[in-house]
RNA sequence: GCGCCCGUAGCUCAGCUGGAUAGAGCGCAGGCCUCCGGAGCCUGAGGUCACAGGUUCGAAUCCUGUCGGGCGCGCCA
């Protein structure tokens, strides 16, 4: 391998191209001269501190900049001016590092040597498609749990951030090197399915030619109806009972009785005229049609799944009772009322929580216990899980649930996503849940595209109110910045199809070693920043922060787009030209890299 | 009432876990340009970082309180 830059570390092995952070080499410099001045005595040899390189923001300031000295004025009682001319004193002197100042109330400014700069360049077409990742993440098994909607109907756009967001993650922490574990919980055991089974009934029954209402609280969704027809077609009149025996003395529906009891009671009856067989049959024909359906959804919209998990097998396993068994043998349970409590108040939670309700059957909450029990015991060493920030409040259960299971509490991590507001425009796009005439994360992708989508949704912060504006995520324009990211990369290739049509070759060879002609403002602007591109790959995926990566990605293009207008690439002279197409082609390689760490393509022409 | 999140330029948002003169895009004002790919480039104005205290060499960032907005507070999932 070569290396990336001419410097040797301690051993006087050439540092690795995936280390050769300026940063870290930076870090490695002063925890060098830390211990220098350790060994002088010019420092109590008690003292820890944590080196921290930063960028510097002003140019002004030099390249990189530490706050060392002034972190360690107060521990040491040195003045921090004082300290920084020690420490500067004691650094090792270093190829790549040009000019040392120090200014301020003490802060340690790096001047990094123009050529060491051009060496990105190098290092992005050495690696390509490996650039920017690293091994940070150490193989670190991560499971990530995102979107778990129940398969009641169609993922709407609600779900779709979530669904962009725990994507990315899982790719951005991949790309750091960790092992990333990619779960969908599906919620197939609970009553709101038995409430979708019991839907689909009816509009069968209606589908047969039975005349009876549709339950209140039943899906309405046109699907239903879809899913009714299907298992019309399969099995004709087979499942078909008379409304009158179906509806006899069942108690008042909505509006003047209880929805609640009234669909219950429907449930109740179903099961009895169908017999659990054919019950099961229209259950399964639902689960399966809207599973399916969301799979190809989720597919289309980029993500992709290690697992599928069923709660219902979870159930059937017999794991939920496992799980309750030894919280009971831990304390932690208890009964009153009739039910089963866990005493989650115990451990931060607000209230204590049922996990066994007074008819006996196991609350929802149980059995997301036994599910993040049974994921620790798979192996996971972290376990995400990605929730709308409606779901808040079950944190706290949830983590108690962990601890009195005898886990770390931070091995669980929730992330919670704020809910979008669509816009076409100024306007706002009315988005209401309940009548069952919801935007669907299919209509969304028909309309902006899967790539704009996944793009916008992620251009937030999670915690952060997200207005995602219809019309400008379709718009060929600057303003669009999907748009305006995915043309920077299609203007590079269009560089080299103008190269072509001109008969002039790439000479990548000699443009490396023609990088110093690389002199112009814009030039050094585009090195520094790709220079930023591992650190930020980094950063976006240990804070969990994908914006991060969006943003940067913008101002890439941006500083692009720049340098394109100001200069011409395309010039007779041949080693600038390389040296130029060199740079330009490894701006477009981050580009690549970073659409492609959010799931977006990176076209060739557009 | 309690809890979680948010409050930064006219608008939409960044701000690298406490650093130097708080940034970008759009919009606005003025001036250039027509170039490899669709309009671009440069300059400028615009801020009490919601408010008030506190912590310290140093706060948009951490702590406390107040105000404003969003979301939760089931033997639902």
């Amino acid at each position: 391998m070569q290396p990336v830059l001419g410097f040797k570390d301690n051993s006087g092995s050439f540092v690795s191209q995936l280390k050769a952070f300026m940063k870290e080499h930076l870090q490695g410099l002063l925890e060098q001269a830390v211990n220098r001045l350790k060994e002088q005595g010019d420092l109590p040899s008690d003292i820890t501190v944590s080196v921290r390189v930063d960028r510097a923001r002003d140019s002004a300031h030099g390249d990189f900049a530490t706050n060392l000295a002034l972190a360690m004025a107060k521990p040491t009682g040195q003045p921090p001016r004082r300290l920084a001319e020690k420490i500067v004193q004691a650094l090792p002197a270093d190829p790549v590092v040009r000019k040392v100042e120090i200014a301020g109330p003490g802060f340690i400014n790096f001047h990094i040597d123009p050529a060491a700069q051009f060496q990105i360049v190098r290092q992005i077409l050495g690696q390509r498609d490996r650039f920017g990742r690293s091994h940070s993440g150490q193989g670190r098994r991560i499971h990530i749990e995102f979107v778990s909607a129940n398969p009641t109907g169609p993922l709407h756009v609600g779900h779709g951030r979530g669904a962009a967001y725990g994507a990315s993650v899982a790719n951005l922490l991949q790309a750091i090197g960790c092992q990333v574990h990619r779960e969908y919980y599906v919620n197939d055991a609970g009553r709101q399915m038995d409430i979708l089974a019991v839907s689909i009934w009816i509009r069968y029954l209606q589908r047969c030619g039975e005349s009876l209402p549709f339950p209140a609280n039943g899906y309405r969704g046109e699907y239903v109806i879809e899913i009714a027809d299907a298992v019309y077609a399969e099995l004709a009149d087979g499942l078909r009972r008379p409304a009158a025996e179906v509806l006899d003395g069942l108690p008042e529906d909505a509006p003047d009785g209880d929805k609640e009891v009234y669909i219950d009671a429907l449930i109740e009856r179903a099961r009895l005229l169908l017999g659990k067989d054919a019950y099961d049959k229209v259950f399964q024909a639902g689960l399966e049609s809207i599973l399916a359906d969301i799979r190809e959804d989720l597919e289309a919209f980029g993500v992709r799944y290690d697992e599928w998990f069923s709660e219902r097998r979870l159930v059937h396993s017999g794991r939920v009772q496992q799980a309750l068994d030894r919280l009971r043998e831990g304390g932690w349970l208890y009964e009153s009322e009739g039910a089963i409590w866990f005493a989650s108040s115990r451990l931060g939670d607000e209230k204590d929580r049922v996990v066994v309700r007074e008819n006996g059957q196991a609350t929802y909450f149980a059995s997301d216990i036994a599910y993040h029990l049974d994921k620790l015991e798979r192996g996971f060493e972290l376990l995400i899980d990605v929730w709308g920030a409606d779901h808040h409040g079950y944190v706290p259960r949830l983590k108690a649930a962990m601890q009195a299971l005898g886990a770390d509490p931070d091995s669980l991590e929730v992330r919670l996503v704020q809910f979008a507001v669509l816009y076409r425009g100024k306007e706002r796009v009315p988005m209401s849940t309940r009548a069952g005439e919801f935007v669907t994360l299919r209509q969304l992708r028909e309309e902006v595209g899967k790539d704009a989508a996944r793009f916008f949704y992620v251009m937030r912060k999670a915690e952060q109110h997200l207005d995602f504006d219809l019309k400008l995520a379709v718009s060929q324009s600057n303003d669009n910045p999907v748009y305006y990211v995915q043309y920077a990369h299609a203007r590079v290739c269009s560089v080299f199809r103008q190269l072509e049509e001109k008969g002039w070759k790439h000479d990548v060879d000699r443009g490396l070693e023609c990088l110093n002609r690389l002199t112009e403002n814009h030039e050094q602007a585009l090195l520094t920043l790709l220079a930023r591109y591992p650190e930020t790959v980094e950063r976006a995926a240990r804070m969990r922060e994908p914006h991060q990566l969006t943003h940067y990605l913008r101002e890439l293009a941006a500083q692009f787009h720049t340098y394109y207008n100001a200069h011409t690439f395309l010039v007779e002279d041949d080693q600038l030209r390389d040296a130029r197409l060199n740079l330009i082609e490894a701006v477009r390689q981050a580009i690549a890299n970073g659409l492609g760490l959010l799931d977006v393509t990176a076209p060739r022409s557009m």
